[in-house]
DNA sequence: TGGAAAACTTACTAACTAGTAAGTAAATTT
DNA sequence: AAATTTACTTACTAGTTAGTAAGTTTTCCA
């Protein structure tokens, strides 16, 4: 039983780890944004370690939920939903994607959520392989080496791009996206 | 003439922003780490935006003088020089480099140093590209679509595997370097 | 309708943040 | 040798951080 509240303030911290970091993740700055005192968020989240880890497990089930949705889709149409998934966060306030703030907060993060992210990672990684595996089989996708090795280079450069999209513009994304796209063409 | 101290501060302001990013970075953690005190080091960095302009601006020079220094090499070593410089990063207390760190910083960032990481990217973008042009036309690359596209791609993978490397180990940089290396095979 | 549990607010703490003003010692210049 | 500049230290401020204890209101259930 989730309370409403509790969801509202998982989805703002959702939004402001992507955007400004989970170091840089206030709880004040929650408190205020939802009309609401700093104690309140703790009652729900009692420690910042416990909110960090929420919002990314949340971040987790979505992609899982979205993976599962798209399970009788065919490997093209799977690409190009993670692809807008991603074009998403730009548009929407030059987010970054969860798995790369991560990342780059990784020596300010606990244990925990250390651990939640890589499993994340880990996920999306195999399924990126089983995708272009499958896309290669059925002669949609062309790449050298192996699925998996492809998946790993994918995933970084999505990531990358989204982040470095934020520096030189959205325009970069989109042409790492068509130079991937291009690649995978047989 | 810069002094002694202002390098040094610089140094250690360079790893820890590679390490826990330019919020996380604090007066306190270097002048405790240096051994000296807090206002000593705003004598030297008035403020924290001086501070991690600097550090983006150093940064910087670094690449523009790696890259003068590798002018008479072949496009092969030129990017073996480079994957050798990320890979340090890695190894040497898995630092993301500058322009990630920057990337995932951006909102937290004062324009100044926003500016100067643009411009830092845009130079090692347009470096790759004249890079995989060169190699290209030399018959040791081989690659689809323009060079300035792919240049954006592999920019963007390193800087993505790196941080990706944190959460599930440094193995996946490395594997991202060799599919990498393996697509440009001729 | 009364009691318990849930969902808060008020009021606070200790630690940390960047930044500053004033004083001091050492080096450099005139 | 005197004056000036450089490189600091001491001591402080105002603001922010996560987190807590105790009290209050609201919701829900028996």
């Amino acid at each position: 039983m989730r309370s409403e509240t509790k969801d509202k303030i998982a989805e703002l911290a959702t939004e402001l780890v992507q955007q400004v970091g989970y170091p840089s993740l206030s709880y004040q700055q929650i408190s205020s944004q939802l009309g609401m005192k700093n104690a309140a968020v703790h009652y729900h989240f009692p420690s910042k370690e416990d909110l960090g880890l929420d919002v990314v497990r949340r971040d987790h089930e979505v992609f899982t939920k979205f993976a599962a949705s798209l399970q009788d889709k065919s490997p093209e149409e799977k690409l190009d939903a993670f692809l807008a998934m991603y074009q998403q966060y730009l548009e929407n306030g030059n987010r970054i994607c969860m798995i790369g703030a991560s990342a780059s907060d990784y020596k300010q993060l606990p244990d925990s959520i250390r651990l939640e992210a890589a499993t994340y990672l880990s996920e999306v990684k195999e399924w990126f392989t089983r995708v272009l595996e499958a896309g290669k089989s059925e002669g949609v996708f062309q790449f050298k080496g192996s699925a998996a090795g492809k998946a790993g280079l994918v995933t970084s450069a999505l990531a990358g791009a989204l982040q470095h999209a934020r520096l030189i513009g959205n325009d970069h994304y989109l042409a790492v996206v068509a130079q991937l796209k291009l690649e995978l063409k047989p």
